[in-house]
Formats: structure tokens, C-alpha cells, sequence
DNA sequence: CTGGCTTTTGAGAGTTACTGTCAGAAGACA
DNA sequence: TGTCTTCTGACAGTAACTCTCAAAAGCCAG
């Protein structure tokens, strides 16, 4: 599919790419400021007029693109809000975390870490996407079979360090549970605005799981 | 924007209407009917071509109505495999628990109650409602949005009982944690083909959450 | 720097899930 | 039976995709 060039990487949700500041080819620049442009054009948009009322010609126009070439750089409107590349990053740090450490530790580091990462960078736009994920059901829908994408990779490098089967019922409940606290967790930051500290926000949602007050 | 539904009845996901066989109107019984017949006559087009080859326009037909007429009775296609009335059977069984049960207990109980009525009235739709959720992203992402919804109501009914805040987070963070997992497990359920018993499973579920096995 | 090769783009036509309107059919009720 | 309300179907419209195809543009010899 992409055989061409020296340095061909995913064009999925590969946005750091600039980062690496790499001798990429003409194409890939453009490719990269097309990205970047639809996705101006669309936060614009919808900050001006909501998520909903734009419609993608609408984006399309702004960016100076074509519809077409709109869906070609993502697949759905929502995409546009929900795609990122932290699955990845919460896979490294995970990896990283020492295989000795109680597990619990090294996944609540695993998931703030790259957070903390994406936080330091573009602290406003996921301010903004928390915004239309608690304002838009259909972004909020995309996102929690995002979450549920998320929580079958880590079954799995659960299952790797456990030993315990991937697909068994306590492991996949137990994943399940811990990111739906932690979502809550973020969304409660969002909600007031990201003044609170997050660690603690994750902290106090992941202990709240064990003690249930009885 | 249809959450509403002030004078009349919930025209939603009532359905246990005829359970009450009261003296209904014959406009009401045709109503009932109609129903029934565009949630059969679609079931029927799933399992024959699946549910997104399926068009409305198909549904309709076979159901003997207008397009108009299909979504006056379900505002969008996923409503047909979604709604339910799960949420306010849910309640009624939390309220009837004595209020110095343990309070996981009442909630596993709220949970469980209902599920069985449910299941013991119409076990193969229930199995053939999983299969759509497990294959179709559409429905999965509704379905998870709907349970967001039924978080909501159980934050408030154990806000009641405890006194804590509903909008708290260790609370919002506690009932997200069992519903996620209670969800695994009515999932691997039904992916076993419902041979297991739903208690347990559940019992195992929500059991995971307090030991992390560490 | 030129010409052939590959990738990207835009244009246009088509499908499907909805939404809104309106006139006529059909229960409800006196 | 006649009026009044509700329900229904036909129709027109919108918006998010999907597919196809030819032109444009980056790429890479020679």
C-alpha cells in the first residue's frame, strides 16, 4: 500500500511524526498539512457553531479540500475528534514499568503517563475533546468502543505478565473496571475545567474500586 | 433531543403493556401490534442478512408499513435492538432491598433481579441482542452510551442511600467500575452461548474488582 | 530536465439513515 | 352519526458516507 519511499510509516494517527523532523518527502509534508489543516478547519467550526450543525462540506470548504479528500484522511466525522495514538504510548509504558512492581501500580502509571505527555502538549485541545465527548452522544459513543478497543490490548499485556488467559472473565472485568474508573476520573477533570491534578483525580477514582464504603 | 416523555406513556420501550392486559383502547392494541410486528419483521432480516445490509426501507416492508411509520415507532434503527426497560426494573428492585443490606449486595441484586425476569421471558432474543452488540459497532457504541445513561440513575440511588454526593467522584467512579464489569460478564455469557449461570459469573465479575490479585 | 510511474486529488453519481410537512384514513367519543 | 383527535403514508429534503474515474502532482530513472 505505501512501498514508495525510504521512511513510509502508518498514516493512520501518525502525527508525531513532525517530531522526528525525519527527511520526509514533499508528499509527506503535504500529506501531514492537509491533516492539520482539516482538523484546524473542524475545531474552528465547531467551536463556532457546534459539532453537529457542521456538516463535513462545510469543513471540507474551510480546509480547502475536497469532500472526497475529506474521507480520505478520515474515515468519519467523529474520527476527527476521537483519533490519537495513546494506545501505543500506554503499551510502551507499560512495558517499561519494572515486572516486579504490584500491577496495579504500573497500570495506573501506564495510563498517566502518556496523558501527562499528551496534557503537557495540547492541554486545550483535550479540554475541547472532553468538552464534545460530554456534549455530543454520537462522539461519546465512538469513544467508549475506543475504550473497549483499548481494554482488550491491555487483557492482553496483562495476560503476558499474569499469566492468567487474556479472555478470562476476572481479567477482562477487572480491565474493564479500571478504565471505566479512570474515565470517570478524566471526565470529572474536564468537567472543572482541569483544575484539579489528575494523578490524584485517578488515584482516588482507581482506590474508590476496592473500598466500597459498605 | 428525545429523552422526554411527559403526558403520555413512554412510547420507548414499553412493552409489558399487554402484561396489564387492561381494557386497552383498539387504537393502542394496533399500536402494540405494530410494534411487534417492525421488531420481528427486522429481527428476522438480521439473522437472514445481517443487520447492517438490512435497510429500513426493507424492514418497513416486510412489516407491512411506511418508512414514516418505522421511525415514529423507533427513532433510529439501533432503538430497534436497543431500547428495553431495563433501567426502571433496575430500580424498583434496588428501592425493595432493605437498606442495611451491604450495599454491593443490593446493587448485585438490582442487577440480577431484573436480568432474570428478563431472561427467563425471552432468553433467545436476549442471546441474539448480544450477538448484534458483539459484531456491530453501531449498536455496541449505543448500547455503551445507554449504560453511561443507567450509570447515572444508579449514582443517584445509592446517593440516596448513602448520603453521598451522586456527582462525586468516587462514587461515579465506583458504579462505572461494576457496571463495566458486569457488563464483561453478561457478555462472556452470552459468548459462551448462555451455558453458565449468569449469577456466578456476575458473583466472579464484580469479586474481581476487589482483589487485584496483585 | 524529461518522460514514465505511482500516489493523491476532485468531480460526480449513488446509497442510506434520518427529518419535516401535509392531506387523508381511522379510532374515540358524544 | 358526526365531530375531534390521532395515526398513517407519500413526498421532498439533508447529511454522511461510498465508488469510480480521469486529471494533477510528487517521484525517479535515464
Amino acid at each position: 500500500m505505501t512501498p514508495g519511499n525510504p521512511p513510509t510509516r502508518t498514516t493512520a494517527g501518525a502525527e508525531l511524526e513532525e517530531l522526528l523532523a525525519a527527511p520526509l518527502g514533499l508528499r509527506e509534508r503535504k500529506k501531514l498539512k492537509t491533516r492539520r489543516a482539516i482538523r484546524a478547519a473542524a475545531f474552528g467550526l465547531f467551536s463556532e457553531q457546534g459539532y453537529e450543525a457542521t456538516t463535513v462540506d462545510q469543513i471540507a470548504a474551510a480546509a480547502e479540500v475536497s469532500p472526497s479528500t475529506f474521507f480520505r484522511y478520515f474515515p468519519t466525522k467523529e474520527d476527527l475528534v476521537i483519533s490519537d495514538d495513546y494506545d501505543p504510548l500506554m503499551e510502551v509504558s507499560f512495558r517499561s514499568r519494572p515486572a516486579d512492581e504490584p500491577l496495579i501500580e504500573s497500570v495506573r502509571q501506564a495510563m498517566i503517563d502518556p496523558l501527562r505527555q499528551v496534557l503537557a502538549a495540547e492541554r486545550e485541545e483535550v479540554l475541547l475533546r472532553m468538552q464534545l465527548y460530554r456534549e455530543v452522544p454520537a462522539i461519546r459513543a465512538r469513544a467508549l468502543v475506543e475504550m473497549q478497543r483499548t481494554g482488550e490490548m491491555l487483557c492482553g499485556l496483562l495476560a503476558e505478565r499474569t499469566g492468567r488467559p487474556a479472555d478470562g472473565l476476572e481479567l477482562r472485568a477487572l480491565v474493564a473496571a479500571i478504565l471505566a474508573a479512570s474515565s470517570e476520573a478524566v471526565q470529572y477533570w474536564a468537567e472543572r475545567g482541569g483544575r484539579d491534578e489528575l494523578d490524584d483525580l485517578l488515584d482516588r477514582a482507581i482506590t474508590s474500586l476496592g473500598g466500597f464504603g459498605l
